[in-house]
DNA sequence: CTGAAAGCGCTTACAG
DNA sequence: CTGAAAGCGCTTACAG
């Protein structure tokens, strides 16, 4: 490792002016194109690379993007964030830019740490997963007419970037699907509704019973944590009810993992006597008991799509036009199947009868 | 967003100049206690807070690490880096400094990449994941005299800081329970041994084998792909074999799904016909069918460990005094049992009645 | 087309 | 104890 290569010493070396060589480097068009030529080669082989840090405080823009990492809340469901970053890497690759990656202690502190991130000129733009509703973090980018763009989306989306999948569209499609198959009573297993995309889907669930016609039962959703404990004592709830479902809908595959321990605990048989169905297509849910039935995110690439969408907003793209709303598909494994019914049993009695 | 605050206005401010505020700032001990307390008020009134790139340009520390993602094998296995980020994240925070992600498209860009990260000046230090048994990056790292610290070990690791988990010791232990419970014939489900963490566990499970007076045989020992799939496969062939394991002992949790998968597609029950075993101690393998018994590494907080003792070496601490080595213990789920045995039919011959 | 100079926002010897 | 100056490694008007 030579002592690091700096503009100086490749300058002394070319017998020009540090200027010159910098406007060399970065094509500036008023540089004859035989000492461009010639600064170029140079650079290359004594393995000269600006100093990101100078540059980005010489040109006030830093080459680098953040992703805030939400909290987790279960460690299950995380391959997300490794595919995400992956993704993201790739796309600010291209440009040479770097990839921060932050988290928040808590909730409330997100907002201060958004605002330490913005004033503190490190990076470029930032990338938010995860939205409330109402988000406050969002509304300080905005306010700070800082780039970003966010995965998911808030209540009000219309003047910023973000990526999503149709949560409500794709939870209609899973009622219709369970309607289909004889199903009359549909459970639902949800999380907070703070979470938009808790929300959504509650309310695509909602939508779509009444447009099936079946009866609204609010004795039949539950909203518990994100993950699979959670997943299992709400769905535990749900078929412990005096007239149980006969399908449960959960948020996320995460819950679904709970929900499917829920039903087998009571010696029911998952896509049998309950359906369930989860959400997000995780692989892992091919190797489930039985393989867990989900409304699967399109393949990966969101991370890029991010990256890229935020590169253009950073070069002055208006967000507005960066709004991508993308649909999950039906991956039909085996926790579903036609409502059961015994000869002289209903499933509710059944499940009565276990007790 | 008030125009960012700047030190120059910060000391206009308080009548003062930029290096007396600095200093003050920064607790030099030239400074009276009393304009120390002032500035450092009018710090925070002000919201003011030193542009991390113009300091580390002026003090030729860049107050950033980086962490090498490792090419993902299955999108399965992946909480990890999550979790690893996030203790990371944690350590780093304390001191205000920033964690970069950064991956590379091959394995043979690797050494490349990071070359330019230790040239770049962008960070003060990295973690590795993953090595290799001979490992290009540490060799580079380690002439650059730049400080790391990785996490796992290559083979030849007394000159520098690693965090590992013992292999070896774990899989000694997984082959003695296999043996405890009546197992002869233990099939050991690999990966190529260029990654010190497979050769080490191979060669745990092949000490444990000899240990326990059983016969070595290679054909036995299936190296496959990390995932699932190759899980699969490789457990299959094992089990289509002639004389078939009774037992399956894998590299990893990832591919232990793939070989609960096999056993049951050959209508064997895992647990029962078939041991299986695997390596991580994912939490979704309380999901699988059935749950599935494994080798759990201790708890969590590897990523913070991996940054505090990184930063101590960044610190000027000898690599040497940061070596880490943690057990891992055995998690009983449902997945392993006493060796099978039919009245008038051995495994073996029940597997080949199967075919 | 290239050079000389100022500046980005800090820190840190060096004086006094 | 504080000020004045130089410097970190770049970029970018401004001259010529």
């Amino acid at each position: 490792m030579s002592p690091r290569m700096s503009l100086k010493k490749l300058a002394a070396h070319l017998g020009l002016t540090e200027g010159t060589v910098s406007r060399a480097l970065n094509n500036y068009p008023d540089i004859s194109s035989k000492t461009r030529e010639r600064v170029q080669k140079a650079a290359v082989q004594l393995g000269y690379k600006a100093n990101p840090m100078a540059r980005s405080l010489a040109t006030g823009v830093p080459e680098a993007v953040a992703y805030i990492m939400p909290q987790s809340h279960s460690s299950i469901s995380e391959p997300f964030v490794s595919q995400l970053l992956t993704g993201l890497g790739d796309a600010l690759a291209q440009r040479g830019w770097d990839l921060l990656v932050t988290q928040s202690v808590s909730a409330e502190e997100e907002p201060e740490m958004i605002h330490k991130l913005v004033t503190s000129g490190r990076v470029s733009g930032v990338v938010l997963s995860r939205p409330h509703k109402q988000d406050a973090r969002i509304k300080l980018l905005q306010d700070a007419k800082f780039p970003f763009i966010v995965h998911g989306r808030s209540v009000r989306c219309d003047n910023y970037a973000w990526y999503d999948v149709d949560s409500k569209a794709a939870f209609n499609a899973a009622v219709d699907h369970l309607v289909a198959l004889g199903h009359q009573r549909i459970g639902f297993v949800g999380a907070p509704t703070y979470y938009n995309f808790a929300q959504e889907r509650l309310d695509g669930y909602r939508e779509a019973i009444v447009a099936n016609g079946l009866e609204p039962d609010e004795g039949l959703v539950q909203i518990t944590e994100l993950s699979d404990d959670g997943g299992e004592r709400a769905a535990g709830d749900l078929l412990d009810s005096p007239s149980p479902p006969t399908a449960l809908l959960c948020l996320t595959d995460t819950q679904a993992l709970g929900a499917l321990a829920a039903v087998r605990s009571r010696d029911l048989v998952p896509g049998k006597h309950v359906s369930v169905i989860g959400y997000d297509g995780l692989r892992l849910g091919r190797h489930t008991n039985p393989p867990l039935t989900t409304m699967a995110q399109p393949q990966a690439h969101s991370g890029r799509q991010l990256g890229e969408m935020l590169l253009a907003i950073i070069d002055g793209g208006d967000p507005r036009e960066f709004q991508i709303l993308r649909n999950a598909e039906l991956l039909r494994r085996k926790s579903d199947g036609p409502v059961w019914v015994n000869k002289d049993q209903t499933k509710a009695s059944l499940v009565e009868e276990k007790r």
